[in-house]
DNA sequence: CATGAATGAGGCTTCATTCAT
DNA sequence: GATGAATGAAGCCTCATTCAT
């Protein structure tokens, strides 16, 4: 007995204005109080719309932020290949990829809380984020070692080393010490990346 | 959140013995399901034990949690301690402790859902662990640039830099991957860090 | 259960016909899904009209329940009524009886489903359906009786007999088996009210 | 990821008479109101225990129901079968259990209102009870037939007869009513069944 | 007349925690 | 110390009905 409320996408004009208010809503909401502890009224209040309406637009929690977590990463992918597009040297393409992240993350601020929980909200969301952003990052860096534009190691290793690095570094002066991120800052950044810190 | 029975140390050879065997159940549950998909009814059902028996031992799932993770992370940074100690060459320090590192994950696979959703049911708890574990490693990179081992760069930054990629390498390749992290690997990552991808 | 709009009798040839497609649609609808499982959702995409214009014509999910009823059952005596016309002899009048009731049956598949959920709907829509309905029957027996057509006994009692025996044949061979009602079959059942299972 | 509370047989006295007492309850609860209107509150609150309480023995509103209606099922059958022992003549056979059925009906008020619901709650279930309870009824019938002690007819067709006449015949009187099925009157139904309305 | 977005009361279900045995 | 039945607050979700366009 197959559903008979189901959820498609709005006819008008206002239909799409309210699933976007749902959608900005949870974003703070989830950011906030995380996955599991927020409820979905929270999300409606926030919204300033009646908890039925949610339905009208979303299936169930999981959906909202299944559906949130994808058009972030998507407008985050667009927003550094928009950003680097032109760039040939691969370290400033580093270096653009980095000034690029953070400022997303500081338009953002809850990305990192919304990406870390999608492990726990659904699996595949979370393993297909990493291996579509990791896909590109690897072909870029193995490019660049064909050409002899940098080392050679495992392209793979490099990814994962790069997206740690972003991680860690976005969650530190970002989401915590909520500093602005500065370009010497970044530069220091890149330079470790180049050169590590063997002494010459 | 309420309480009105006090937590209880065990005061006998056969209460300590199931302490630890809640301890044990809610690793393996806590890290199959997740802090907050996982109930009482698991852990102790995981333990062999009743329910009442859980609150003999802990006034409540957080705070199993919270002693679960702290334990971890105290026998994580005494390994990581003790098998580091003597050495002196911080490129040789950084490779000992990776491998270390990921020695520790192989065994205690759910390491990373349980550090991972600390944040998200005890920020002091997450906080608190990050501060201590960067305190040492930033400490240490310092007195290795001081003696102008290393390069100079921001330590913080270092620090968290080294964290990102132990993390992120640790999740694919431990986690995700379950492959045995050879010595060649680690050399390799060594590798970047100490030269970086810049050509020489 | 507020009401605000009146219920619309339809005034033009399109209105009518919208009506008619919702009738039609709660036949199918509550038939299949049953009244407390069927939506108004439901109802209003089997007959391809929007939500709203369901209160057009309807008060509540009730009102349509309790208008298709009757109407059933309008048509149902009606056609009985007819085909009967003119049959004296009591025996032949059950006999045609019959005969129509599953004939109609076979017609509206779903009258089964309607007329015993009437029960957990509308408890009076129930017991009219069944007083009008016996209290014509009985009256028939009565006369016949009278008449010295058939034995002599609580006209009432029989009725219900009787009606108990359309009712359950028609489930299992009707509803159930989907068989078509042979004339042999009929009169296999008419033998049985005739005479009875005693050997003569 | 499986149910962590599942509902298991209760292990203790007490645990057994709170089942109990829920399914008296819900035998009430679903009779007064029938299955869709109840809620799992009203029968707690019936039953005089917590909501929580009813979890812990059911696992959902159509689980209490099928287990009430089947146990219903099983009595009922019982109630007849040992009542009818060693009765061989067959009209005399159809009398007591014509009694014995009243019987029941007279102290399970409700089993009309809970059968008649189960076909829009279980599909199978309703099923099930027709097979098992008219499968004996036919083979009983089938051996009077051979044994001469009966006139022939299609012995599924009187089967379904019967039950139609006790089902609408018991709607009447016992549940309607509420009138005591005298001894006469059972005699009078016999009288039809063995000698139809036919004159002799 | 027709549309479909918005509403919110009502019902189901979970599970952390308590407590009598 | 150990047990497991009982509790009830809290959260998810449905859908009959309204109403502005």
């Amino acid at each position: 007995m197959k559903k008979s409320y189901a959820k498609l996408e709005p006819r008008t004009q206002r239909g799409m204005k309210t699933k976007q208010k749902l959608l900005d809503a949870a974003e703070i909401v989830f950011g906030e109080k995380g996955f599991h502890q927020a409820s979905i009224v929270d999300i409606t209040q926030q919204a300033k719309v009646s908890m039925g309406t949610f339905y009208t637009y979303f299936e169930s929690k999981e959906d909202i932020f299944r559906e949130l977590v994808m058009s972030m990463q998507k407008n985050m992918r667009k927003a550094i290949k928009i950003g680097t597009q032109g760039i040939t040297d691969r370290i400033e393409l580093e270096r653009e990829g980095f000034r690029i992240f953070f400022q997303f993350l500081q338009k953002h601020r809850y990305l990192y809380r919304l990406f870390r929980q999608a492990e726990f909200v659904d699996v595949e969301l979370h393993r297909s984020y990493f291996e579509t952003f990791s896909r590109g990052y690897i072909s870029g860096l193995q490019d660049s070692m064909e050409k002899g534009e940098i080392r050679a190691y495992n392209p793979e290793l490099l990814a994962y080393c790069f997206m740690g690095i972003m991680d860690y570094v976005g969650m530190k002066w970002v989401l915590w010490e909520q500093q602005e991120v500065t370009d010497e800052f970044i530069d220091e950044l890149v330079c470790f990346i180049k050169n590590g810190i063997g002494k010459p």
